[in-house]
DNA sequence: TTGTATGCGTTATCAA
DNA sequence: TTGATAACGCATACAA
């Protein structure tokens, strides 16, 4: 008996089809359940069903998509990887993507720009179905989105956001994020707090300033400009950690006083948690500090981070079923809209923060 | 002036090859470089490229899969993206393939071996190129590599090995890692030193332990049995923090002496250090503790763990090449073989180990 | 030096 | 209820 099959091993559905006798189109519209296979006997569909299995039959996503323009998988766009901020993101969406089939495409831009447009066009070849792209400033460029826009695809950025475009997104509401670890602060009974802003041209940065200082002027604290610090506009997570290092080591050579020090992520915390350690200040005996994010490290650091929680996996999670509807939509010749979604912080207290 | 392209804004050969006059052949040879683009005039290929430019083409990957059957594109298979294991290994891999426009399809096992299976199937429906697994014992399974080995797709392994297949692999050598190890804390005057043995099933554990008996005897050291703990074959990296805190916890509680203990890995030696300053032993001060891997936590935490590096990022690129390669040598017709590569592993001392 | 024709594996339309 | 046939976008053998 013959085998099937070219010399890679592969099994065709025409393969299918001379095996069992009936022909590759009856194959093909048992095999994908079309709606034409209401009207097959049973007794083929099961002979059509038991060969493809017998074969090992694999249907050829590639040409497939060449008919129905559907390749089942849509692009991922990371700025790095190696920032524990984007791991649980990616681990969101392919929990997303797992249950419906689709796999993700793995583009990590390395926080270059080039590197980032280079990747978006890549996926635009594969002609991935949509798009999610974890992003930051640096990133934007009016041409890339263009493009995006003229091919119709449905994309959503997380953590980051382009308004006027046909991109939807999904963010933590910073602003509410900001409150929240100042009010955790003041709560405790700090008054004189040192604040690590976050770098100017990222997009976290202001809201989530501002809900620190509408927190303050609900409560009548007063913040001292001399204890607020800011993040110079450098990424990547090793840089912050040597940032919040430096910061608190020269704000501990002003000689100003503190109790608590609000850090604008836990990164930039941990380093700040190391200049006090080095300068023989105990966290939270002397000093509470508060990150922001809730990375991996966070809960695994000594003494454990108290910081505000992005809920990363499932903003992950959300772009994904955002880009999934739109996809949908598409298909059906629906209109779909843009969204933009905020998700809510949540404090998670941990150890290093105590009531003064 | 009529545009090109369908609804979805494509523009094929065909439009290019209407646009400028030409055969969609002769602009597949030139936008190729295929051999025959030798006698192309060169005024023409600049026709057709000046005219592929202009009206945007981009070629569809996926159809020109079905004749090349070169999908572009390589699987990768992790066993937990989030475990930090994972993250520089994916960088490694992404970065080795990016400059051969070569775009990894992502899979994460969740550590469940269905899962792992399914993602396979998927990955085997995408007739990707090669494959690369980062896994561990769970995932194993022969029904599935009888597939690889029938489909002659180049696979590499990551950190774990099956021998006796077509898998080629890619490990630090942990027998000397272990002796660096325990040599390291040795040579700081220790002698009196706690080991937290890797789970049994695990691949690393065995020779990682070899390597330090053998060191031990070297030197004629006595290892206490009453000192050697063993992580249980629990996998989720979460679990090793608890299990390192609460071995620890309990040795603590026979009250053993030692002076240091040597870690399965980073997470848990992080989990011990937590045992040890929750019971009041200070870290390097009172005991050494040093981990294994050089996870990026370890650099960060504090005090920043001394441990035993592997070149994870690099075994990802090695990984790269070698299924590379594979893939090469295919298209060529000619053989390759299964490699099994091991890769040194490297002291990195930091702040958690001192002289006794 | 360039054009024509064919087929990759699938699905969709139409005919039987 | 099932089967021919064409077409998706591209690359190649062959013809011109």
């Amino acid at each position: 008996m013959k085998k099937p099959g070219g010399k890679h091993g592969l099994v065709t559905m025409r393969d299918v089809a001379k095996a069992c006798g009936f022909s590759p189109a009856t194959v093909s519209i048992v095999l994908n359940n079309a709606p034409l296979a209401r009207y097959i006997a049973s007794t083929t569909r099961q002979r059509i069903e038991e060969t493809a299995k017998r074969l090992g039959y694999r249907p050829n996503v590639m040409a497939r998509f060449l008919r129905s323009k559907r390749s089942q998988s849509i692009g991922v766009v990371l700025f790095d990887v190696t920032d524990p901020f984007c791991t649980p993101i990616l681990r969101g969406i392919e929990n997303g993507l797992y249950p419906v089939g689709y796999l993700p495409i793995f583009a990590d831009a390395h926080n270059q720009r080039d590197r980032f447009e280079r990747y978006l066009e890549m996926l635009l070849e594969r002609h991935v179905d949509g798009l999610i792209v974890v992003a930051n400033w640096l990133l934007v460029d009016i041409h890339v989105l263009a493009d995006l826009n003229k091919r119709e695809i449905p994309a959503a950025t997380i953590g980051w956001e382009l308004p006027g475009t046909h991109l939807s997104s999904v963010m933590v509401d910073n602003e509410a994020g900001g409150r929240l670890a100042l009010e955790h602060l003041y709560q405790l009974g700090h008054r004189r707090i040192a604040v690590i802003r976050g770098p100017k041209r990222l997009i976290d940065s202001a809201p989530r300033w501002r809900g620190i200082q509408k927190f303050a002027q609900s409560v009548k604290l007063k913040l001292d400009p001399g204890l607020e610090l800011q993040l110079p506009d450098v990424f990547d997570p090793n840089s912050s950690f040597e940032h919040g290092f430096r910061l608190t080591e020269e704000l501990l050579g002003d000689k100003k006083k503190f109790t608590a020090l609000l850090a604008f992520d836990d990164i930039t915390a941990l380093g700040a948690i190391r200049a006090l350690a080095k300068a023989g200040i105990r966290v939270p005996e002397d000093c509470s500090v508060i990150g922001f994010d809730d990375v991996a490290i966070a809960a695994l650091s000594a003494p454990a981070l108290t910081t505000v929680r992005q809920p990363l996996e499932t903003m992950g999670n959300v772009a994904v079923n955002i880009v999934l509807e739109a996809i949908k939509a598409g298909h059906e010749n629906r209109d779909w809209s843009v969204v933009s979604q905020k998700l809510h912080p949540e404090l998670v207290m941990r150890e290093s923060t105590r009531p003064i």
